[in-house]
DNA sequence: AGCACGCCGACT
DNA sequence: GTCGGCGTGCTC
């Protein structure tokens, strides 16, 4: 009977891949095992095994596979489930998610070695000059990359000359398959056994007597091996020694000493764990044992605490439960908040039982976490990570945490798979039986509605730890202190006073503007014209630091212009503000305070966010002027005051979220004072001081909010209520974007009616030279969202059948919140 | 996604 | 006349 192997290919394509394979491979593979397959004309690449059968495709030969790559799974049974469900409930391929999930070193590409055919001469007339430099080079090199060929003719297409030199006989092509993992070796030293006994040392050190160097090292390594039983690496011999790796090497190449190798992990952690218990409050341990009874009914708890009010050590004592069971658990956290803060307040509970995974970690580094992870090992019972980290091969999960569940970038948008990590995290947790919390101080709308719903179990937590006192949170006019000439620049009076009067107690101020760049935009003050961007439908933004002008979405600048392009005068002018020109000011105000910005062009690098964090830790900065950022759970404490310079450019953003962000955000920076026993001070500048949102904020009123958030999203028919799917449509050419969009929704419009809204053209229509159409999906709540996902893909392949859209670029975005 | 094939404009 | 541009179609 012939036997075949389904594979997921990492590539957007919903097909499976069918190829066939011996008995023997079929005895041998399992599902989630990598295999290098043919694929196209001359390609090999790594596919995952999915399934293992015995019905021949019809349509078609399958090709065989081309080599086994994994004695065991690498991707467990239980990730695929959870990839199945992702890449069904998100629209996209399996493929995609295998992208997302795996590290790229697992994902091996061929390349192609061009060589010459042995024994060949070859007459040069009988060459074109392409060809002939080819094979001269050959001549000089064993083998050609592409890649060098390309460099050698300075030309785009080289595949057609290479081929043709196949043709006649002069080269011969192969497909070769690089190992991108590359394990880290830690070269060590013992003493070589023909040493051993006692009696053959006495012999040694008589030999060595005349070399006092080599004795001195025979001699240290004794020592270190007496004092500790463990390996003795080279470079530490050599420190304890003082010897020159020359010295060691002559040693090791007579013989005497003998090297070995052992693989170790690039990421350890050498510190100890503290294990000091810390006892939780009265406050904590009820709403720890009310999580606890909780999850004996329902699966997913929201734990709901105010900021300070210490969840973190609530979600130590869960952790340390599990742990007791042998469970794994996963700590997913957004990527910013995952500073060294939080993990080594965590590795100084558990130690090295810490893994953490970040987006910033190397290829190599991945495959470590990933290992240690799916072989359930000593280091990996606690993952602490960003989105990504839900992907990983875990064995026995017993426990997942969401931390600041309402942030929104644990929503992934590009590219596929547009997954949610909160509601993927629940699914993935149900496949383990496993439970899920959820923990934040602004709960989501859509989570706190599933959990008055019964859904989700829910826990308050109303008292900051130490009973310090909710920050007092003052509301400034503009509109008056404009009109009455209080104003410096953007600052209020009030705002003045209360930062005089905090960094004179020796405090420390946050002052936060929701945006990046000196000035959003340059007007010229003559004819209103204001730069754009040439390849999106945007203004440049000005940024002083340079002195440019900037493209927010693709990244195009230019340096600042003198005159106006469209009239000519010099009269340019920088309206609004953004960070850069709240520090310019503040350094004017408080010039002999030392003032830093926190934004996105001030965290550039690795360790950008952190080097920042670490000097206003420790106070090297008065003033910290930033974005949302600041917002993110950091712990300062020396906070006095917050400043929030303009809360009206948060609430008037066209979103249907703007007023719920707006709560989170000035709830969460408003936390980021008064953490210690002294009450912080929140000062909100406003032109609305009567909009419902502010009044919530400054009477810390959540429930209020989202009762009258609920009845607006019932109202115009918004999530948690209708469920969304948006649908962006992306060409070059602006009718035919047109077109396809109006195509679509038409489609659309048939079986959703009105619930189908758009074709429209988004805030920002054109970006990267793109022109962009959105069309949005809202279902109600008694319709089925499986139903209506099998329909859109059902249009959608219809749509792709049409020859003339089939170059629009449609990307399907499932919850788009 | 990549990559080949195939059809059109701008250059030796 | 060729080189290289991109639109189109296919990959087990």
């Amino acid at each position: 009977m012939a036997n075949f192997v389904d594979v997921i290919l990492p590539i957007p394509l919903q097909k499976a891949f069918t190829y066939h394979i011996t008995e023997a491979e079929a005895d041998f593979l399992k599902p989630g095992m990598r295999v290098a397959v043919p694929f196209g004309k001359s390609k090999i690449y790594t596919a995952l095994v999915y399934n293992i059968h015995n019905s021949p495709p019809t349509a078609y030969d399958a090709k065989t596979i081309h080599q086994i790559l994994d004695d065991k799974p690498l991707v467990t049974h239980t990730q695929l489930e959870h990839w199945q469900w992702i890449s069904r409930y998100y629209m996209c391929s399996l493929g995609e998610v295998m992208r997302a999930a795996m590290p790229n070193a697992f994902i091996l590409e061929s390349e192609t070695i061009i060589s010459k055919v042995e024994n060949i001469e070859v007459k040069d007339y009988e060459l074109k000059d392409d060809e002939f430099l080819i094979y001269e080079a050959l001549l000089h090199q064993s083998s050609l990359k592409i890649q060098d060929v390309v460099a050698i003719l300075d030309k785009k297409r080289v595949l057609p000359i290479i081929n043709t030199l196949v043709e006649k006989g002069v080269v011969e092509l192969q497909e070769e398959i690089y190992q991108k993992y590359t394990p880290k070796l830690v070269r060590y030293v013992r003493l070589h056994p023909n040493h051993k006994t006692e009696e053959k040392l006495q012999d040694l050190l008589e030999l060595l007597s005349r070399a006092k160097k080599q004795r001195e090292v025979v001699l240290s390594l004794f020592q270190m091996e007496a004092i500790s039983n463990q390996p003795i690496k080279v470079s530490e011999l050599a420190a304890q020694s003082g010897a020159t790796s020359g010295i060691i090497k002559a040693l090791i190449d007579k013989n005497i000493l003998e090297e070995y190798h052992i693989q170790t992990d690039r990421v350890t952690f050498d510190g100890e764990a503290e294990a000091h218990e810390k006892s939780l409050n009265v406050h904590q341990q009820n709403a720890l044992d009310a999580i606890n009874s909780s999850f004996e009914k329902k699966s997913v708890v929201l734990l709901h605490g105010v900021t300070s009010s210490g969840k973190t050590e609530i979600y130590i004592k869960l952790i340390e439960a599990q742990l007791k069971q042998q469970k794994q658990i996963l700590y997913l956290l957004p990527e910013i908040a995952l500073t060294t803060q939080l993990v080594s307040r965590l590795q100084d509970y558990f130690g090295e039982k810490v893994t953490v995974f970040h987006s910033r970690y190397s290829g190599n580094e991945r495959v470590e976490a990933w290992n240690n992870i799916l072989n359930d090992s000593e280091k990996a019972q606690i993952i602490i990570g960003a989105r990504s980290a839900l992907l990983l091969p875990f064995k026995d999960l017993g426990l997942i945490i969401v931390d600041e569940e309402h942030e929104q970038s644990y929503k992934q948008f590009d590219p596929a798979p547009r997954y949610h990590a909160r509601d993927a995290a629940i699914v993935l947790a149900n496949l383990f039986h496993a439970k899920t919390l959820l923990g934040t101080a602004t709960p989501s709308i859509e989570s706190y509605y599933n959990a008055s719903d019964g859904k989700y179990g829910l826990v308050e937590l109303t008292k900051r730890y130490n009973n310090v006192l909710m920050p007092d949170i003052e509301l400034v006019d503009l509109a008056d202190k404009y009109k009455r000439k209080r104003m410096k620049g953007h600052f209020s009076d009030r705002l003045i006073e209360e930062m005089t009067e905090a960094l004179d107690g020796g405090f420390q101020i946050i002052l936060f503007q929701n945006r990046r760049g000196f000035s959003p935009i340059v007007e010229c003050t003559t004819c209103g014209h204001s730069p754009q961007c040439p390849n999106c439908d945007v203004s440049l933004t000005y940024h002083q630091y340079r002195d440019q002008l900037r493209c927010h979405y693709c990244g195009y600048n230019s340096a600042m212009l003198k005159n106006c392009q469209a009239c000519g005068n010099i009269t340019l002018d920088t309206k609004g503000f953004g960070t850069e020109q709240i520090e310019e000011e503040v350094k004017v105000l408080f010039p002999d305070k030392r003032v830093a910005r926190m934004d996105l062009d001030t965290t550039r690098g690795k360790y950008g966010f952190e080097r920042l964090i670490t000097r206003f830790e420790q106070r090297e900065i008065d003033i910290l002027v930033g974005t949302q950022m600041l917002t993110k759970g950091l712990d300062f404490r020396y906070v006095k005051l917050v400043g929030i310079l303009n809360a009206d450019n948060l609430l008037n953003f066209p979103d249907f979220r703007a007023h719920e962000r707006s709560y989170q955000l000035m709830v969460q920076v408003s936390g980021r004072s008064g953490r210690t026993d002294l009450r912080g001070k929140v000062l909100i500048q406003t032109y609305n001081p009567h909009h419902n949102i502010l009044q919530q904020v400054s009477t810390n009123s959540y429930t209020e909010m989202y009762k009258e958030q609920l009845d607006d999203r019932h109202n115009y028919k918004y999530p948690p209520i209708y469920r969304l799917i948006k649908i962006t449509l992306k060409h070059k050419d602006y009718n035919r974007v047109n077109l396809a969009a109006d195509w679509y929704a038409k489609s659309l419009n048939q079986l959703f009616k009105t619930n189908v809204l758009g074709p429209e053209f988004p805030p920002v229509s054109r970006i990267r030279n793109q022109y962009l159409k959105n069309i949005l999906i809202k279902i109600p709540q008694k319709q089925s969202l499986s139903k209506t996902k099998e329909a859109i893909s059902k249009i959608h392949n219809s749509f792709l059948s049409i020859k003339d859209f089939r170059s629009v670029r449609v990307v399907i975005n499932v919850d788009n919140y």
